[in-house]
This record gives C-alpha cells, sequence and structure tokens, in this order.
DNA sequence: CATGTCAAGATTGACAGACAATCTGGCAAT
DNA sequence: ATTGCCAGATTGTCTGTCAATCTTGACATG
C-alpha cells in the first residue's frame, strides 16, 4: 500500500490566507480581547481588498474568535471566567470521551506521534520555554487524540474551541510549576491510551482538565 | 420582578436576514443535499448583492449548513449514515448532561415552559401532522432544556448541529409510530426534569437519542 | 459642575460593475 | 478509448461609491 502523496497544490484562497493571518494574530495576542478590528486598518495591512476581508471576518466570527457588533465592527471578545468554566465543563466531557475512544482505535503511527509530542512538550517545558512553545506542543498532542477519536463532531467541536483554550493555557502555563505537573497528566493519558486502556484514558483526560481548570483560575486574576 | 422586556428594535442587517432565510431554505429542504448553489441566482431571487451575498454564505459554511469548495462555489453537503452516528455520539454526550444540569436549575417558567412544548409535540403528533410541525416542536423542546442547562458552549455546540439534526429528524418522525415513541421518551424527560432528578433527566435524555438513532437508521435507506 | 444637545468625523453596511482565474462539458483528433 | 482544446459558466477578487450609524468633542444650558 503506496503512502496516499499529497500532491495538492496548495492554492490558498486570499479568504483562507487572511483566517489564518488574522487567526494566529488573535492567538498569539497581537490583537487583545477587546481591541476594536477597523476594516480599513486590517486592508491596507494584509493587502486585501474590504469584501474578501470582511467574508474572512464572517469565518472568524463563527469561529466565535471575533465578535462583530452591528455598525461597530468586529473586535476580539473578552473572555469571562465563567465563560472559561463553561468551556472546561464541556473539555472535561468531550477530551475524556475522545480519548476514551482513541484509546481503542488509534494507529501505531498516531500512537508514536502522540508520544514524540509529548516528549516535545517535555522538551519545551525542560527549557523553560516560553509560554508560546509550550502551549503549541500541548495544543498538538490534544490534537492528536481528538483527531483519532473517530469522531469529527468531537474534533470539530474541540477545534472550535481550541482559540479559547490555548488563550486560557497562555495564562496557565506561566504559572510556576504548572508546565510540569500538565506533564505528568499528559503521560498518563499517553500511557493510558497506549495500554489501550479506555476507562483510565477517560479518567486522565478529565483529571487533567479538571487540574487544568484549577490552574488557570489561580492566575486568572492577573 | 418585571419581566425583562424586550425594546430592541430588530434591525436586522441585510446579511442577517439572507443567513436566515438560506438557513431555513436549507432546512426546510428547498435546496437538497448535494445541490450547487449559484451565487448569482441567489443574489437576485434574495435582491442582495454578491459581496452581501457571500459574506453570508461564510456564515452558513461555518455553521457546516453548506460546503464551499473553491473555484465550484456553494453546496449542501451530503450526509452519510457514518456522519450521522457521530451526532448522535455526540448528542448522547452533550444532551444528557444537558438535561441533568437543566434539572438542578431551570427555573419555574422555563419548566412551564418545556411542559407546553411537550404538549405542543403530543397534538402534533396526534394530529399526524406533516413531519415539519413534528421537527420544530421536538426541535423547540430541545432548544428549552439545552438554553437552561447553565453552559453556553453546550448551548452552542448543540445549536450548531441543529440543522442536520433536524434533517435526520424529519427522517426518522416519517416512520410510523415513531412520533408516539418519541413522545414517551421526551415526557420521561420531563418527568425527570420536573422531579429535580438529574440522574434519572440524564438516563432518559441518552436513551431517547440511542432511540431516535436507531430509527434514524431504519429510516435512513430510503 | 453636571447635563443635554448637536454637528463633524470615523467607520461600517451595502451596492454595482468589472476582470481574471478556474472549472465544466462537449467536440475533434489521434 | 484517451487526449487535447475550446467556449461558456461560475467563482475569486478588486475598485470605487454612497448611505446609515456610531463616536467624539465642543458648546450651551441649568
Amino acid at each position: 500500500m503506496t503512502a496516499k502523496l499529497n500532491l495538492r497544490v496548495n492554492r490558498k484562497t486570499v479568504q483562507q490566507e487572511v483566517v489564518e493571518k488574522l487567526r494566529h494574530a488573535i492567538l498569539s495576542g497581537i490583537f487583545m480581547p477587546g481591541n476594536r478590528l477597523v476594516e480599513t486598518d486590517l486592508c491596507s495591512s494584509l493587502g486585501v481588498s474590504r469584501p474578501s476581508l470582511r467574508e474572512a471576518l464572517r469565518s472568524l466570527q463563527a469561529e466565535r474568535l471575533i465578535e462583530i457588533v452591528p455598525n461597530r465592527g468586529p473586535q476580539v471578545p473578552l473572555l469571562s471566567w465563567r465563560d472559561a468554566e463553561e468551556i472546561y465543563e464541556v473539555r472535561e466531557l468531550l477530551e475524556g470521551e475522545a480519548a476514551a475512544r482513541c484509546s481503542a482505535i488509534i494507529l501505531d503511527d498516531d500512537l508514536k506521534a502522540l508520544g514524540e509530542s509529548l516528549e516535545a512538550f517535555r522538551r519545551a517545558s525542560l527549557r523553560r520555554d516560553s509560554a508560546n512553545e509550550l502551549v503549541s506542543t500541548t495544543s498538538d498532542f490534544f490534537f492528536i487524540i481528538m483527531r483519532n477519536c473517530g469522531n469529527k463532531i468531537i474534533e470539530e467541536t474541540l477545534t472550535g474551541l481550541k482559540a479559547r483554550v490555548n488563550f486560557l493555557r497562555a495564562r496557565s502555563m506561566s504559572l510556576p510549576g504548572r508546565a510540569n505537573k500538565s506533564h505528568v497528566e499528559m503521560k498518563a493519558i499517553y500511557t493510558a491510551i497506549k495500554a489501550r486502556n479506555a476507562k483510565q484514558a477517560r479518567k486522565a483526560a478529565q483529571e487533567h482538565v479538571v487540574k487544568a481548570r484549577d490552574a488557570a483560575k489561580k492566575a486568572f486574576g492577573s
């Protein structure tokens, strides 16, 4: 069986590129919550026309990465602690489920990738890296799990939360010691999945979310 | 306590109206799965410009109500049985959770509305109404539950599935006897919520989803 | 000083028109 | 039957324009 070589020329449309650029800008904190995004400014800095930009903004709005108030325009939404809590509640359900399903059906190749991603996180945490690197490696780790849970809806939903989750991760990862604890929890998830133990995987994933929530709560006041 | 009277003038933007009209058209089956939606045609029938229409299409794309293939344009996606199954799996998780939480915190007014919505469904099923009415009353019933579960993310997520769920409901409700069974299951959910029994509410909600899935599976071949 | 009013400027909402890039389907040639 | 190519249809994107709405600051009023 030949590897399905992906020769697809990646001809991205302007719209897609704008969405990606803006998403990245929001996630990396270039636009802060509460900031208004002025269309004409974005157009000139991105070098695209207003219609194209506005299409991209609608996509981001649906992702909840921005809010568009009629006649006021787009802005980066503020995240209240209650909002954050609700996100953790859903993550507990869905990531627990994803980990459990994943443990039953993940292929060896992906399992290997999961291990490597855990290792990448460990290295980043040892390097006392910027929160940025810690967040992206964590995000990768869970992305592999949800991509291999056998349910696209769960994947879609968690992907839809990713932006906000990463925002919260950036806060908690800056707490001293959180990265190490996080690594222990993630390793427990990995071990359970590797052992094909669904029950244990769910439990470990849920526990991680609970701990992450507690850490975020501490970090939230700042 | 005065009812919070909603005086907001409903000044909808063209974009919003287009989104609503198209959403309704897709849900009510005016556009069938697989159909391509030609922009210029939609523009003339809706009486809006292409930029406005395209913004609306991006919103619908994010809702997964349409797919936009680059250089081919938007089309109503086909729903495979595997897709449907995955939706039922997530509904089992989230609607179960919503029912459980709802039973703990729903206010008496909303509980009353829930009862009325159940009664509306019963009447519709006795009238041997068109599937249309059965679907919308069912949808209302569950909407009340998820709106009162105290978690906006769950509400958002289930709302995002609503289009596809209603599509499936329309299929199953046309099965003889399904409406009656459905009513029994929904009544069980209502009773448990009214009794403030979270555990029972979750169980009843999950059972309903399982039964609904079985019914949909039978109906899916047609 | 607090409050209300109003006009100017900034920004969004929406449209029309245009043109290039790309896809589709059919026809001819090999 | 496969390939090559052309015409029509459709989308991707831009520019430019205008009205509607929000924001702000100045000013007048009590």
